[in-house]
Formats: C-alpha cells, structure tokens, sequence
RNA sequence: GGAGAGGUGGCUGAGUGGUCGAAAGCGGCUUCCUGCUAAGAAGUUGUACGGUCAAAAGCUGUACCGAGGGUUCGAAUCCCUCCCUCUCCGCCA
C-alpha cells in the first residue's frame, strides 16, 4: 500500500513512478474519493461532536424540564444527519481502501525501465557453464534415475503434480534441510508457519484483493494454501509494535507452496520446473527503513551462496519496473543455467518492499527515542526454490552414462550417497 | 462433533447505562533519594485520523474495551448476529 499522504503532497511523483509499470492505475481517481471522504468524515465528527455536547449535559443533570424535549430532539435529527454522511463516508471508505489496495508499490530509481524480461540487466555471472556433449534435460534424466514419476503424480492429483520416488525424495529432503542449516548459521531464525492462511494474511503481502484467482482456497473454510512462505512469515508480526532494538529480524521457512497460475502460460508443460505444488526455503527480512537497500543486497548473497556452495552457474538479473511483481519496490533473480534447455532459468526472487507491505499489514516499530510509531521495511528472497534446485543440480551433474554426481554438501543429508545411478 | 466459560490498555485484572480512554497491580519511562546493586518516594505511561503550529512539542476534535448491527439524548456496560479463545467430554496423528 502506497503512502497516502505522498499520494496527496506528490501526486505528480507517485503517477510517473507507476507509469513505469505495466497496467494503467488511477491514482487520480483516488485523489478525489480521498478528497471527498475526508469532507464526510468533517461533517460526520461535527455531528459527533455536538451529540456529545448535548449528552453532557445531560450527564450534568441540571437541564431544566423545558429543555430537556428541545435537546433530544435536536440529538435525534442530528442522529439522522449523521447516518446520511455516514453511509457516504463509509462508502467513500472503502472505495478508497479497494483503489489502495490494488496499486502496485512504485519502482526504485535504480530499477530500469522496461515492459518485460526483456528490459532486465544482467548485474552478474557466477561459475563455469559445463560442457556437455546432447545433455539430457531434466525430466529424462530423472526418470531414469527413479527420481520423478510424473504419471502418478498426475494420477494422484491432477497435472502438474509429480511423485518424488525414491533418490527424489532423498534429494529434496536433503536440499530443504541443507538450505535451512545453511541460512540458519548465517543468522536467519528458523519458523515452520501453518501452510494454510486466512485472507488478512494474503492482503498483507499483497497476494489480495487483486490475483484472488491465482490461488488455492478452501471450499468451507475462509483459508488459502500458501503461495509462498513470504506470506505467513511477513505476517508473523502483523498489527504488532516492535522495538527498534527489536530489529532485524531475520527468518528463514521452509514451506510447500501451491500456486493455481502456474502453467497457465502453457510454458514447460513437461518435467519439474513449473508446478501446481513445490517446495521452497523462504528469506524474510524486517528491518528498519534506511537498512532496506544494503539488506536487500545481502539477501541477495544469502541465496546466491547456496547456488555457491551446490557448484551451479547462476547470473543475477536485476528485474526491470514492467517485469516486477505487484509489492516490489526493487527485485533481482537468480538464475540457474539448465543445461538441457540451454539457458538460465529463475531459480530465486529477491525482493525489497520498502514499506509497501508494512502498510498493508500494520508492522510496525517505536524508535529508539519513543517518537511516534514508523512502518519498517521488510524483504524476502527463495533461497532457494528446491525443485528446480533439484531439477538443475540433474542437468548440470549429469554424465554420458545417465548418471549425476551429488554435490559434495548434500552428502551428509544422504547418508554418503555420492552418484545417482540408473538401474539401480 | 457435544456441553460450558470468556474476549477490556504492553501484561494481569476491576468495571457499571452517563463522573470511563477506562480502577488497581505489574512492567516501561522521568525525576528524587541512597557508596554500587537492591529497595524506596513522586510523577508519567495506548493507537489512528483530523485541526491549530513553519515544524516538533503542546493544546484540541473524533473514533477505538473481539467484529458488525440494534435500543437510548447517552453503551465497555442492555439486545441480536458473527468471529475468535479457553475448559470438559468425544474423536484423532
């Protein structure tokens, strides 16, 4: 959620910032409602006011008998008067929160211009891209190695549902919990959240009112699976007021994630890469507004060591304004080279809010010397996204022979296990 | 799923149609006192939006005692609906 007041004070900022985004957004027509609602909610408080006069004195009890007729009825037309503004301030209330709550937050300065992935820029690229002689892509190769069994999955739930077999299952259990030791000694605190969320939760990381579609919703229960651990993890403090002291606070989560929208494009149709139901292993950072930028680079370091420490070729991509998503002020991702597909495909999403979502969600802190409460910032980043971890450790470790070699780090997660093998 | 109890400020916990933004205690903050610590004394202590102000402070208006409606000149207090929590029983990993 945008600042208002920046919205009333620098109108013309707020529209050239957006403009950079895809989509048009009426900030203009929220200007007016708000405009119009604060003129309701005058009147609406005057009313009030003198209601509360007459009712003192009643309090008092020295209202003369000739009077006492006069004020209870001047009390009740000013009851009437009041409910008239009322049903328009209440109106203009929540058309002003619906248009707030369905602008997207504002690009940074520093993030370029651009409609799509064409428009981002390279920032960096990390390790040797192997040489592969006709590599296999990744869907092949783990079937042969027992690692996916895509028709169960399909059979079990419905497309875009694998089963991990076997060596699969090993391997993503090994990834989550290598990913959380690894952010864990690095300083972020462990939560495991409920994976199903009500609908505050979801508006407070922006996921609603505006992709209602995009995920999944129980059919008697007002609860969404989770698209991302972002959203009960950001929401952990909603409504709360921390102590200055009390920040950063940084957590890593790992969660399932179910998301609607995915294949909705039509795009990888076949193998691991784009599904109904994955798993991945969160970064969220709270912190307080000046630290944002240089948290959202170490965030960033965050999930780009674990593509590291795996041995994977990755690049950095800082997102352009028409290719971020709807909270970000400021994103880069991570993307991991795919040898069977021959290209880098986005592996993580390194988000900073600013304050964007700390409106929505009420988080709040004190300052150190107790002035009025501020919003803090908060950030999140995958570190990683463990099925596609998997999918390129397959394509990158892959041999003539159909198997893959197990990073180093990974074997303590799997008993010694060095080299996935076919037929076996 | 059945039966009951309850939702009040950072916490514990009073409260009744008006004097209640709300007792008291704890905690927090400020000052005083005392070699230090501990203890003690006094004061202070919610959030949001608006007005005043150059701004902050201050002052001031409105709202908020789970949410929404109703009765009343006036509701934390009475009535209705919903949500949530707790206890007991049942069921269950």
């Amino acid at each position: 959620m945008l600042d208002l007041r920046l919205i009333r004070e620098d109108l013309e900022k707020v529209e050239k910032a957006l403009a950079r985004r895809n989509g048009g957004f009426s900030v203009r027509s929220l200007v007016e409602v708000d405009e119009k609602l604060r003129k309701y909610q005058g009147e609406w408080e005057q009313f009030n006011q003198r209601s509360n006069q007459i009712s003192g004195e009643f309090k008092t009890g020295k209202v003369a008998k000739e009077e006492i007729e006069k004020l209870k009825t001047e009390a009740k037309e000013l009851k009437l008067k009041r409910e008239e503004v009322e049903t328009a301030k209440q109106e203009y209330t929540e058309k002003l929160d619906e248009l707030l709550l369905a602008i997207p937050n504002m690009p940074d300065p520093s993030v370029p211009d651009g409609h799509d992935e064409e428009g981002n820029v390279e920032i960096k690229v990390w390790g040797e891209i192997p040489k592969i002689e006709n590599p296999k892509e990744h869907w092949e190769l783990g079937t042969a190695l027992k690692v996916f069994d895509f028709e169960r999955g399909v059979k079990l739930a419905q497309s875009r549902f694998t089963v991990l077999m076997e060596n699969g299952a090993k391997m993503e259990r090994a990834l989550m919990n290598f990913m959380l030791d690894f952010h864990s000694k690095r300083g972020y605190r462990e939560v495991f959240p409920p994976i199903l969320v009500n609908k505050a939760s979801m508006q407070g990381t922006g996921q609603l009112p505006k992709f209602e579609g995009d995920f999944y919703k129980c059919a008697d229960d007002e609860l969404y699976l989770v698209p991302t651990s972002e959203v009960p993890v950001t929401n952990l403090y909603r409504d709360e007021i921390l102590n200055e002291e009390d920040l950063p606070i940084f957590h890593t989560a790992y969660t399932p994630n179910f998301r609607r929208e995915a294949g909705s494009a039509g795009k990888d149709t076949r193998g691991y890469i784009r599904q109904h139901q994955f798993n991945k292993v969160e970064l969220v950072k709270f912190c307080l507004p000046d630290h944002s930028e240089d948290e959202h680079e170490k965030l960033t370091a965050d999930a780009e060591a674990i593509l590291e420490a795996l041995l994977l070729p990755y690049r950095r991509m800082l997102l352009c304004a028409g290719d971020m998503g709807f909270s970000a002020k400021k994103c880069y991702d991570l993307e991991v080279w795919f040898p069977g597909q021959n290209k880098y495909r986005e592996i993580s999403s390194c988000s900073n809010f600013g304050d964007f979502q700390a409106r929505r969600a009420n988080l709040r802190y004190r300052p150190a010397d107790g002035s009025k409460t501020r919003f803090m910032h908060t950030l999140n980043g995958s570190g990683l996204a463990i099925g596609r971890t998997l999918a390129a450790i397959l394509e990158n470790n892959q041999k003539p022979d159909g198997s893959v070699t197990v990073p180093k780090v990974l074997a303590p997660y799997l008993g010694g296990l060095e080299v996935l093998e076919p037929n076996r």
